[in-house]
DNA sequence: GCCGTTTTCGGCCCGACTGTTTTCAGTCG
């Protein structure tokens, strides 16, 4: 086991532990000795082990350093196991409904025998909750309120957890034989902050093997669905996924059919019938060769039902079959999405930019912007380390940035206020800038570090160091973290507030939001981007997977009147890093260009940036 | 369960907010 999945196990014992009513004192020391954990290096850790040295790190004692050691042995721990076994794991559950802790769980399970959110459900229906001493009726409104948004929300999936999914789905399709193309659609492929369902579009001769394929992958839990030409699968974690397979030339046709959005489509149509053709996923035909039912039940193009009108008895022609099934009239040779949008007289259209928002104008013209690639990248701002709530060292995060081929790495820990973070005291503040300078001049890493913090925005509107303190720093990533319920006025003026304050480089994710699990805060964006402006400050794209905040709707109107954007994995172990990808997505939905984003500037650029805007 | 010592027990991390209370417990970040 790795120390981060050694880690998780101890945390899951602390929440195990809490859900029993545990001493809170024990509980705390099962998370923080994950977290102390973490601050070990992977090899460090293997060491100890060895030299039995493992209590030597503060916050591993002997109780600890046993069952670690343990979990690196042997890979699993019998007081784990028991212990799991003998909670209903119908509660951990119910830890994910807002507003209920450990302690409100207990309760309603001691009390009323609640095992599970079914059961709560019925208990909150029937009025039982809001009898319980310290609960009430608004405590029971609540939990209702947040099982039905679980429900509602439990649809959706996170785009990344969707394409950690499908990509190598896709690259086992096109590995197979029988297919040539195969590609995912949806709004997987279009990019979108959250997946419903994945969509395979397959070009194949042969369809039998590869349904066979698809149906038989292992983490296939159910199969909903197996016809001639499409199959359905559901997976363990209720994703559900579609396959359709089509003959080679239909696919152009059928992957931007699928591929969507709706809107999309439907002014690709509209576009179409105005140029005397007809779209749809099977193909691009003149209107007259569409195919209609007669009276008579005979399936005939339009055009030759006019022509037979038309006829007088005298000269009629023979009749044709070219309108019967099978034959669909003279299709448009078209093999790939490009000639689709050439077709019809437009420039390739990026998926991440087919919502309907104007995009086919722009393609008309020729003036579709040269998107921004993950390629373009060169570093990123807004990462964390074991110094705060991070799971990875700063040497394992630049190690890891480096293998990223980036010039820069930019350390953004959590500031002083956000307790249950971990946030540095002005004092550790100091001494990591310190560290950073110190490993920049040992030259151990190609990565150049630029020493940051994320400062929280206090109620107030003020940031969580003095003056002096944020001076010594290259960069300042100001977030709110606290007081989420203020009322929209309010918080808008806290973020301006600390937009305005000349320390302020970017501003951290603009809303809070946690997709499909919590709302944003009240914050009027239109105003904060305003002000961003203004003060020549930056508004990060959050690129966690769980944020996407700023929310890619915003981007392109703010950018054109000259925001500038930094795309933030927020990463608080090596492997977030990656999540710049899903950053990339959001950034080309918003229509940025590489201009528009200050990572994708070299170091020498981002530098003199840098340092420009303390001056 | 950990830590540190006034060394084998007693204390352990903060602040806002909500909803339940009538002075505070639980949750969240």
């Amino acid at each position: 086991m790795t120390k981060n999945e050694i880690a998780d196990v101890l945390e899951e014992i602390g929440t195990l532990l809490e859900l029993k009513g545990e001493n809170p004192f024990k509980v705390r020391a099962y998370h923080a000795g994950a977290r102390a954990l973490e601050a070990v290096e992977e090899d460090e850790l293997s060491r100890l082990i060895k030299e039995e040295q493992l209590e030597s790190v503060k916050g591993i004692g002997s109780a600890l350093a046993q069952k670690i050691a343990e979990l690196k042995t042997t890979g699993r721990l019998e007081f784990h196991e028991k212990l799991k076994a003998s909670i209903e794991p119908g509660l951990v559950e119910m830890l994910q409904i807002p507003g209920l802790g450990p302690k409100k769980i207990r309760a309603l399970h001691d009390r009323l025998g609640i095992t599970g959110i079914a059961a709560l459900t019925k208990a909150c229906t029937a009025g039982q909750v809001a009898e319980l001493d310290g609960f009430g009726e608004k405590t029971q409104e609540k939990i209702l309120a947040g099982i039905k948004n679980r429900e509602t929300y439990g649809r959706r999936h996170l785009w990344w957890e969707a394409w950690e999914i499908a990509e190598p789905m896709v690259a086992g399709l096109r590995a197979l034989p029988e297919v040539s193309q195969a590609e995912a659609a949806g709004s997987l492929r279009r990019g979108l902050e959250t997946v419903g369902d994945l969509d395979f579009i397959v070009a194949a001769e042969k369809v039998a093997p590869v349904v066979a394929w698809f149906t038989g992958l292992p983490q296939v839990k159910e199969v909903t669905a197996r016809g001639e030409t499409k199959a359905s699968v559901r997976f363990e974690s209720g994703l559900q996924a579609d396959l359709r397979i089509v003959p080679e030339e239909q696919f152009a046709f059928a992957l931007h059919h699928f591929t969507g959005s709706k809107d999309h489509n439907v002014q690709m149509r509209q576009r179409a019938l105005a140029r005397g053709l007809s779209l749809s996923e099977w193909g691009l035909v003149p209107t007259d060769d569409r195919e209609l039912t007669t009276a008579d039940g005979e399936r005939k193009t339009v055009k030759a039902v006019v022509a037979e009108r038309s006829l007088s008895s005298k000269d009629q022609a023979p009749t044709s079959k070219s309108g019967k099934a099978g034959d669909k009239g003279r299709v448009t040779v078209v093999s790939t999405e490009k000639d689709l949008f050439k077709a019809l007289g437009l420039h390739f259209i990026p998926p991440e930019l087919r919502e309907g928002l104007g995009e086919i104008e722009v393609a008309e013209k020729g003036e579709l912007p040269r998107l921004v690639e993950l390629a373009d990248l060169r570093g990123a701002f807004h990462n964390h380390t074991t110094a705060s709530d991070g799971r990875s060292t700063l040497a394992e995060m630049v190690g890891a940035a480096e293998a990223l081929g980036w010039e820069y790495f930019g350390l953004a820990d959590h500031s002083k206020s956000s307790y249950q973070a971990n946030g540095l005291s002005e004092e550790r503040l100091l001494a990591q800038v310190d560290e950073i300078r110190a490993l920049n001049a040992s030259r151990r890493f190609k990565t150049h570090v630029f020493a940051g913090v994320e400062c929280d925005i206090l109620t107030d509107g003020r940031l969580d160091y003095e003056d002096p303190v944020l001076a010594k720093l290259d960069y300042i990533v100001a977030s709110v973290h606290n007081a989420f319920a203020q009322d929209e006025e309010k918080m808008t003026a806290r973020i301006i507030r600390a937009v305005e304050n000349p320390h302020t480089t970017m501003l951290g994710h603009l809303t809070g939001r946690l997709l499909l699990r919590r709302e944003g805060y009240q914050v009027n964006a239109t105003k904060v981007i305003d002000a961003a402006i203004a003060n020549h400050v930056i508004i990060e794209l959050n690129a966690s997977p769980w944020r996407m905040d700023m929310d890619w709707r915003h981007w392109r109107k703010a950018a054109e009147r000259g925001l500038l954007c930094s795309i933030n994995p927020d990463a608080h172990e090596t492997g977030g890093l990656a999540h710049v990808r899903a950053g990339i997505n959001a950034a080309r939905k918003g229509w940025l260009t590489r201009e528009n984003v200050l990572n994708t500037r070299s170091l020498a650029q981002v530098t003199k940036y840098l340092a420009g805007r303390k001056g």
